[in-house]
DNA sequence: CCCATCTCAGGTGGACTGACATTG
DNA sequence: CCAATGTCAGTCTACCTGAGATGG
């Protein structure tokens, strides 16, 4: 491969997100779960009861998207969706005791993958990797 | 954001690619350009005519988009695609000066961006943040 | 009257698979 | 007969846009 194409930041960065997101995508199926799941279940876990559009921003989540998500952890009696009596346009979407244990699940499956994924690198290294994309990605 | 989903180096990873892979896309296409056209011309640069199977291999490219990629760089007269008389399944690809000068532009169009979406990092980190990916992409 | 919220329908692009004809 | 090459068609997921219905 070309030794300028090898190096490009910006071609690194895609190439590890795509294997990255690949393997992810992979166990979480295998689990029953996608990614979107981990994410509300997380943010509902540190913010309780949340209507679709909070947790919409703070997920990162479209608000049209987030309906299937909710659906789905739903159907599985992971959040129990229910209409907000004080502004009945919104629902008030509320973790369930069956969804506290499973976001359990998922950090372990998350963190096992995590290991798998960065294994090239040494825990130092991971740790400057983290760093490093949250300066990329927040500022 | 809850603090966990925020510092998850599979989602920080995803996160960042998303936006830089965005903001090439904006800048190339505003250039009548793709990422893979970038590739393809680096690589036959590099590496002097190949067939589309070589190229595909080196470029990361499907063999099956890899048609569309040739089709669109020789309409811009920017490579040639001509059968191989010692192999009359392959097509021999070759840069043309045109092609030649066409990737100095995007390379520079690169530079620029590049620039522009590590500009939260300073010099060693951005060394650091290359370093990185390539250890964890290549192993 | 304007704005927010939830929902559904669709569009676009990228990664990937499978099949086929031609040639070696 | 098997393998490689280029081509075409089509799948699948993520991200994103837009519009409609209901309510504040």
């Amino acid at each position: 491969m070309a030794a300028r194409l090898r190096r490009l930041p910006t071609r690194l960065l895609s190439l590890a997100a795509t294997r990255s997101d690949r393997r992810v995508h992979e166990e979480l199926t295998r689990a029953d779960a996608r990614k979107w799941h981990y994410a509300a279940l997380a943010t509902l876990a540190e913010f309780g009861p949340a209507s679709q559009a909070e947790l919409s921003s703070r997920t990162g989540i479209y608000r049209s998207d987030l309906v299937a998500v909710i659906n789905e952890l739903a159907e599985r009696g992971l959040v129990e969706r229910a209409p907000n009596p004080a502004d009945r346009r919104q629902n008030i979407i509320t973790l369930t005791a069956r969804g506290h244990e499973r976001l359990g699940t998922l950090e372990e499956l998350l963190a096992g993958l995590e290991d798998e994924l960065l294994a090239p690198l040494s825990t130092t290294e991971r740790e400057q990797l983290t760093r490093l994309l949250a300066k990329l990605v927040y500022g």
